[in-house]
DNA sequence: ATCCTCCCCTAC
DNA sequence: TAAGGTAGGGGAGGAT
């Protein structure tokens, strides 16, 4: 698998993949059509294309709204999403008003009245509610793993600049909005981990360090342990032995109705895997544990996500749970086809009332939750009133989430107040950085892109010389286990020649390493680190954008004049410095005309260098840059684009023979354009570039490890987000203009 | 035509 | 056990 580094250490030479995607461990979700239920109660998910606005209050711009429906708004809404079968539950929220959607709303109400004095508004009681527009729907997704999702987001619609954390109304002379920095309050996240981590060395691992060749017997067979491939066959073999005849040796057969077939189980199943398992055996049949291509009969399972569904081979048959249940009823095995998951061309259905009808079953029966074991600890997590913000503490996508968000409100802020941080250097250094007098008067932009190297393994490194150069992880996981299923956030260069990639689980890059140092999160730290970088840049220029906590972009033409500065290697190597003499921290420096070419460079200023794309070498340095590296080509459009052009290429230079038009017909008019030019090594929009990036939104997702048993559940959890959403809203000062609610279902 | 809503894709 | 977050650009297709 794939494993890119998130904080995009571009050094292709180990590894050119940066999307998100690659860090998942399942397949990529896909979400299907909004499917909605209609004003009747009843949903009808099946045929799913209906969409209806539950409510919807017309936005005026000064006047009051919710003329009549006022808080019960909130209410019904709630009523209506979680529908007929939770309204118990709702009762309790409605008519209390501090639930957190209704808080929501109310703190919408503030915000809008504020508009003019937002010190104010927090304070004041909403008089006026806010026109807001409300719609809630549910969303069956599609794909899935067996988990329902839940995602509530807002989005402000008005395009003024009503919203800002830093913004002055475009164009007229208001008073500044109050300005905060961000950077000046506490981190928002906090170490989960604390103290060094024992390196661990799993039983796998070890079998690598030998380079001698073994030979191991395992039931009548014998395994020639060479690699890891090797390895997994011998524990394949061991492990269905042990499941399917010592296992089951205590178990009398029952009967041999599924002699001779054999079955895989992919996934949550009702029931579970390992009733599954011992009725499998227990009638004759083999239960494996893990798939084996020409070997296992049948894959069991509940749902299939799309992308499963796409990678499925020639003779892998996916059938229900149900076809043990019933067969075993049936005294005989029965036809497999009658009980497909997914056949060919045919979109499972209805998986959404299937889910509300299991639902209402197991609300029914109390009892039973006993038997739903994984489930249950899902329970008790979304129940857990610290379920969100232990959620939060523990994700890694949440955290370069938050720094990267932390960091651009950082930026804005600097750009209204419009002064350069102070120099925390000598400013006589930059005068030494001229060569000449020749002045260059010509105003040209010279962009430096300037990217920490493995910024998590570099801050945990400041206090571990002992560990320079050597293999060393940043994660979670406490490394006393050794099949952890934790992925590795970053790790550093020496890792990476083993083969270990960002991404991986522990457990699998301790195979590949077995020297594997894992060192904890130390969230304070890239804070605090990140915050400095960004203040030494700041003394630099305020053409200044950043990308993330480790990632910025600065355009230094103006500098590089004022200085008479001819060689930007110089200066490019003067930021360096003053960056590891700050933090401690190698960075490294691409250096372009444009955005584009200095992020380009950057993959070949790593490590620790700088890499400066001259307007002479342009044009053939863009022949031989690979294409999945142009910025806004993931996996997708590189997939649609083999799939067009029927072959593979991967050079911009091979790119560029390919007509515009062509290109359009592929990725769509406005990215063909940009692909276009951007293989070219042209940048197509480098006005606004520079520009101050206000956000736009604001979500609240939680997308793991969440299997409902109860309505009950599900309220909690919308609540916590609810009121989760409002504090971030509040924390950014912005004033929403629409909120979206989605419920993801999958089977 | 143009906007809006929902969705996909990307990036870190 | 760990924890698939969050924001933005853009397209498709319906509503206006």
């Amino acid at each position: 698998m794939r494993s890119p580094d998130v904080f995009a250490d571009d050094d292709g030479a180990v590894n050119s993949d940066d999307s998100f995607e690659n860090f998942t461990v399942t397949p990529i979700r896909r979400r299907s059509q909004a499917i909605v239920h209609s004003e009747n109660e009843s949903f009808d998910f099946a045929t799913g294309s209906e969409q209806a606005t539950v409510i919807e209050i017309q936005q005026h711009q000064e006047t009051v709204l919710f003329e009549e429906k006022e808080d019960v708004d909130s209410e019904e809404t709630i009523n209506r999403l979680l529908d007929s079968s939770l309204e118990e539950e709702l009762e309790d929220i409605d008519c209390e008003h501090n639930d957190a959607l209704s808080k929501l709303l109310q703190s919408f109400g503030h915000r809008e009245n504020s508009n003019e004095r937002q010190e104010e508004k927090e304070e004041q009681e909403q008089e006026n509610r806010p026109n807001v527009s409300l719609d809630i729907f549910e969303q069956a997704e599609d794909n899935a793993d067996e988990e329902i999702e839940i995602q509530l987001s807002e989005e402000p619609e008005d395009d003024e600049a009503t919203l800002l954390p830093v913004a002055l109304p475009d164009g007229n002379n208001l008073e500044p909005a109050p300005k905060r920095r961000r950077l000046d309050f506490a981190p928002s996240t906090s170490s989960a981990a604390d103290g060094p981590v024992v390196p661990a060395q799993s039983d796998v691992g070890e079998y690598w360090n030998q380079n001698n060749t073994k030979t191991i017997e395992i039931h009548g067979n014998n395994f020639e342990i060479n690699n890891f491939h090797d390895y997994m066959r011998m524990k394949i073999t061991k492990l269905n032995h042990q499941v399917n005849v010592e296992k089951s040796k205590p178990f009398e057969k029952i009967s041999e109705i599924f002699k001779n077939y054999s079955v895989y189980v992919n996934g949550y199943t009702e029931p579970p895997a390992l009733v599954i398992r011992d009725l499998i055996v227990a009638h004759g049949g083999e239960y494996h544990c893990y798939y084996m291509h020409g070997r296992t009969t049948y894959n069991i399972a509940s749902s299939l996500a799309t992308a499963k569904i796409a990678t499925i081979r020639e003779k892998e048959i996916f059938i229900k749970s149900d076809w043990i249940t019933e067969s075993i009823a049936a005294g005989k095995p029965l036809d497999y086809r009658d009980f497909l998951i997914y056949e060919k061309g045919a979109q499972e259905k209805g998986r959404m009332r299937e889910f509300f009808a299991n639902n209402s079953q197991s609300q029914n029966t109390e009892e039973d939750h006993s038997t739903l074991s994984s489930s249950q600890n899902a329970f008790l997590d979304a129940r857990n009133p610290n379920f969100i913000r232990d959620y939060y503490a523990r994700s890694r996508l949440h955290l370069i989430s938050t720094l990267a968000q932390d960091m651009k409100d950082f930026v804005a802020n600097l750009k209204l107040e419009g002064k350069l941080i102070e120099k925390c250097f000598p400013e006589e250094e930059l005068k030494q950085l001229s060569e000449g007098n020749i002045k260059n008067s010509r105003n040209e932009n010279m962009v430096f892109h300037v990217d920490l190297d493995c910024f998590f393994v570099s801050v945990a490194l400041r206090d571990r010389v002992d560990l320079k150069e050597k293999e060393v992880a940043i994660t979670h996981s406490k490394g006393t286990i050794s099949n952890s299923m934790s992925e590795i956030a970053s790790c550093s260069y020496a890792a990476r020649s083993c083969g270990v990639k960002n991404g991986m689980l522990v457990r699998d890059a301790l195979q590949h390493c077995p020297n594997l140092t894992l060192l904890p999160y130390q969230f304070d730290d890239y804070v605090n680190v990140s915050q400095q970088i960004y203040e030494i840049l700041a003394s630099y220029t305020l053409e200044l954008r950043a990308v993330s906590c480790d990632e910025m972009y600065i355009n230094v033409g103006t500098l590089c004049q004022q200085y008479d500065i001819q060689d930007p290697i110089l200066l490019a190597e003067h930021i360096r410095k003053t960056i590891r003499a700050k933090t401690r921290c190698p960075a490294s420096v691409g250096i372009g005309r444009t955005s584009l070419l200095a992020r380009l460079a950057t993959r070949h200023a790593k490590p620790d260098g700088v890499y400066w794309v001259t307007e002479e070498k342009r044009i053939e340095f863009m022949l031989e840059e690979k294409i999945k590296d142009l910025p806004g080509l993931g996996y997708q459009m590189m997939d649609r684009l083999t799939a067009c052009i029927g072959k593979e290429i991967s050079t911009c230079g091979q790119l560029q023979q390919k007509p515009e038009r062509e290109l359009s017909q592929i990725f769509g008019p406005k990215l063909a354009t940009k692909i276009f030019k951007q293989c070219r090594g042209v940048e197509e929009d480098s006005e606004d570039f520079w520009k101050t990036q206000l956000r736009k939104s604001v979500s609240c997702d939680i997308n793991y490890g969440i299997r409902f048993t109860k309505r009950e559940e599900l309220l909690q959890l919308m609540r916590a987000i609810g009121a989760e959403l409002e504090r971030k809203l509040t924390d950014s000062k912005m004033m929403a203009g629409a909120i979206t609610v989605k419920l993801m279902v999958s089977g």
